[in-house]
DNA sequence: CCACTCGATGTTTTGATATAACATAGATAT
DNA sequence: ATATCTATGTTATATCAAAACATCGAGTGG
């Protein structure tokens, strides 16, 4: 259950060591990844803490190559091209399916409310949740 | 910081002994609340175990009386009036105001792109982070 | 009335997620 | 060479959430 799976992808420049094993572990994944996993996933790698994971995520996050969907504490290569404020979602309530879209107008609607609110608005994320189709199929 | 204060709301019927102190934590504090930061201001009223809180906060979720912000782990009442599928909640990144927006166009807009996915949506949350205006002032 | 069931609540324990604080090592500019 | 900076390693702890089981009380059918 899947966001793209493209193992081809080519790897970011100026990545440091922790970030480049956290980011091949992604972008081998179908699934969203929690930070334990990815843990796991690199013991036999030579990485052994937690922090490690972590600080690798706050990298790839800050450089905007990844992002976390705080609704399961989890974690997804990028999918789009250049910066982008709202990112927008799908999250299946019964697999791990998430799909990230596109939804250029979110940003339009709610500019006015924040701007009458006098926020300066740094990033914003939309998450979905439901059922996807193929969970659909099934029951 | 704040959302909007207001201890004369009147409270839900149909709430379990937990859920109306929870909700009553909730409608007396001007910021959103930590799980366990409601477990210490409910401890003078013998609530002794996190379970206890969680429980309620379930509860009140599922009731449709409370939002939950996972970017911070914490939990609002809800602002508005009957049934709505796409939260929109300001969050300053340095201090704790949370605003509930009414953003109605969000829905629409993302309409179409769920149909193409054939996503069953059942609830969506779009978390806006930035800087308030009073922590703008100060800066 | 009594026994049963069921849902709400209480309690203990454990698991899952995240960060603080400090140690070390390698690059590099002066 | 040595001061400094950043990435990385390590240990310990803080924080968030739920599993599992116990108890209690309200309603209900016998």
């Amino acid at each position: 259950m899947s966001t793209t799976y493209d193992a081809e992808r080519k790897m970011p420049k100026g990545l440091g060591k922790n970030e480049r094993l956290v980011w091949e572990a992604l972008v081998h994944s179908s699934d969203p990844l929690k930070a334990y996993e990815i843990l796991d996933l690199l013991k036999e790698r030579g990485v052994r803490a937690p922090m490690t994971v972590y600080r690798a995520l706050d990298g790839l996050e800050a450089k905007g190559h990844i992002h976390k969907l705080d609704g399961i504490n989890a974690f997804v290569l990028c999918n789009h091209e250049g910066p982008h404020s709202v990112q927008t979602f799908l999250v299946c309530n019964d697999c791990n399916y998430v799909d990230e879209l596109d939804v250029v107008a979110v940003e339009a609607d709610i500019a006015p409310a924040v701007r009458a609110a006098s926020f300066a608005m740094t990033t914003a994320r939309l998450e979905i949740k439901g059922q996807c189709n193929k969970c659909a199929a099934t029951t």
